[in-house]
RNA sequence: GGUCCCAUCGUCUAGCGGUUAGGACACCGGCCUUUCACGUCGGUAACAGGGGUUCAAGUCCCCUUGGGAUCACCA
């Protein structure tokens, strides 16, 4: 046992993608590892983009991958109080000030600094300002420190150090008195006792000014894993025009879950030559430290490889329940008629790729106004059973024909 | 542009100083099979380039090139 803590805290602004699943499934597989916490925390302090429906989503995603949590899931939106009050500690201690520069102003600042070929990065204006300016609005900055280097050992890719110089003062409280990414995420890793953080490494630009928050409040500094993005076919990151990127829509086009499991954490990981894993293994021998550093391309093709795996060999009586809806959707209701589900799954297991495929070759067990493929009939069905098959199609208002030439 | 990161077959990857550079997906052939599929056997295919270090470099160091991330009162 062990008393590492991991969390997985996606901001709810869309469905459960798979790059955000494969985070989600890093944690959880570290979590179950080791014996350790995993909790779900949801980022919502952009409350003009988030939305119930993404938050449903994301449960729902993850419900179906099978990562259940240990404690949440927590609403940023409701510890506001708690956020509060470290800006007003911060600001009694110092550490941080009220910034009164109007959002046009830095904007301009930053074109100019843009135009002149400077870094765009917060000029200081108000660092020093002695006394509050009643009635004027502000927003609360950081005062991070001009010079010294700030480093971390990233658990995957390594040593990452940066200047302080680089770094200018970050709003932590905008002007309307809501707390900003950079402030709340620390103090709820702080807070709720994160020990490892495992995220994308589109935050690794933002680890050092986070750390630096760490030291200023007090806390020990959480262990970092920055994991590779997930990018399309043209290495470039994955979005919708690669096709599908919810991991809900897989499911709907007939995939399964341990398929998904074990294509996303191949994804960036291995263990030797191996590619098929059960949970029970995944849980066994996955490590953070053996995932890759560079980013991966999806690929639909193995994907479909492993879903036609794991349906092969999968138990017929789930396949069955898995498959339902799918007929469903066709037209068929397995319960009021026909063989039995699954022996119907049996005969379609090898030959099935997604349950979309499994659906449609079982059409032929519940229903009688399908067609042959013409070709296939003319070769193997019996010569006398031909004008039959010809009579039926042209009842039906479908008249491929079928000549005795095609015959062999 | 600044900062940070990355770089083995088309793709996912093994490799952790000495290998005929291995596996998987995809692709192409053979076998099996009255179709399809499954299975099986085999094949094509990679260390981005250049300097070092070393008896020896895909493995270590530097540079170049290429790719990506990030520079918000978004997360």
């Amino acid at each position: 046992m062990s008393n590492i803590r991991l969390r997985f805290a996606p901001s709810p602004t869309g469905y459960l993608h798979v790059g955000g699943a494969r985070t989600a499934l890093f944690n959880w597989l570290l979590a179950r590892k080791l014996g350790g916490t995993f909790i779900l925390r949801i980022e919502d302090t952009d409350v003009a983009r988030s939305t119930e429906e993404s938050v449903n989503a994301i449960f729902e995603g993850m419900r179906w991958l099978g990562l259940d949590w240990d404690e949440g899931p927590f609403f940023q939106t409701e510890r506001f109080p708690l956020y509060a009050e470290f800006v007003e500690k911060l600001l009694k201690d110092g550490k941080a000030y009220k910034c009164y520069c109007s959002a046009e102003e830095l904007e301009a600042k930053r074109e100019s600094a843009l135009r002149e070929g400077r870094k765009p990065k917060y000029d200081g204006t108000c660092r020093n300002l002695t006394g509050d300016i009643p009635g004027k609005p502000f927003v609360v900055r950081y005062k991070a420190p001009t010079d010294g280097i700030t480093a971390f050992d990233d658990l995957i890719k390594g040593r990452i150090s940066f200047n302080n110089e680089e770094l200018d003062d970050l709003i932590i409280q905008r002007s309307d008195g809501t707390p900003t990414y950079n402030f709340t995420v620390v103090i709820d890793d702080a807070t709720m006792g994160i020990t490892t953080v495992i995220r994308g490494d589109d935050h690794v630009n933002n680890t050092p000014r986070q750390i630096l928050l760490y030291e200023a409040l007090g806390y020990p500094v959480p262990r970092f894993a920055h994991v590779p993005m997930i990018l399309g076919a043209d290495k470039t990151r994955l979005s919708k025009r690669h096709g599908a990127t919810s991991v809900m829509a897989y499911r709907d086009m007939g995939y399964l879950p341990e398929a998904m499991v074990n294509y996303l954490v191949r994804l960036g990981w291995s263990h030797g030559d191996e590619e098929i894993f059960s949970r029970d293994e995944l849980v066994e021998k996955f490590s953070i430290e053996a995932v890759g550093k560079s980013a991966g391309v999806f690929n639909p093709d193995k994907l479909l490889w492993l879903n036609h795996h794991y349906i092969k060999d999968g138990d017929p009586e789930r396949l069955g329940e898995l498959l339902v809806p799918f007929l469903k959707e066709r037209g068929v209701d397995p319960a009021v008629g026909g063989p039995a589900l699954s022996s119907v799954v049996k005969t379609l297991q090898e030959r099935s790729r997604t349950l979309i495929e499994m659906a449609d070759g079982a059409l032929f067990f519940y229903r009688d106004d399908f067609a042959y493929d013409p070709e296939a009939a003319a070769k193997f069905l019996k010569p006398e059973v031909v004008p039959l098959y010809e009579a039926l199609l042209d009842h039906l208002g479908k008249a491929p024909s079928l000549t005795h030439e095609s015959v062999e």
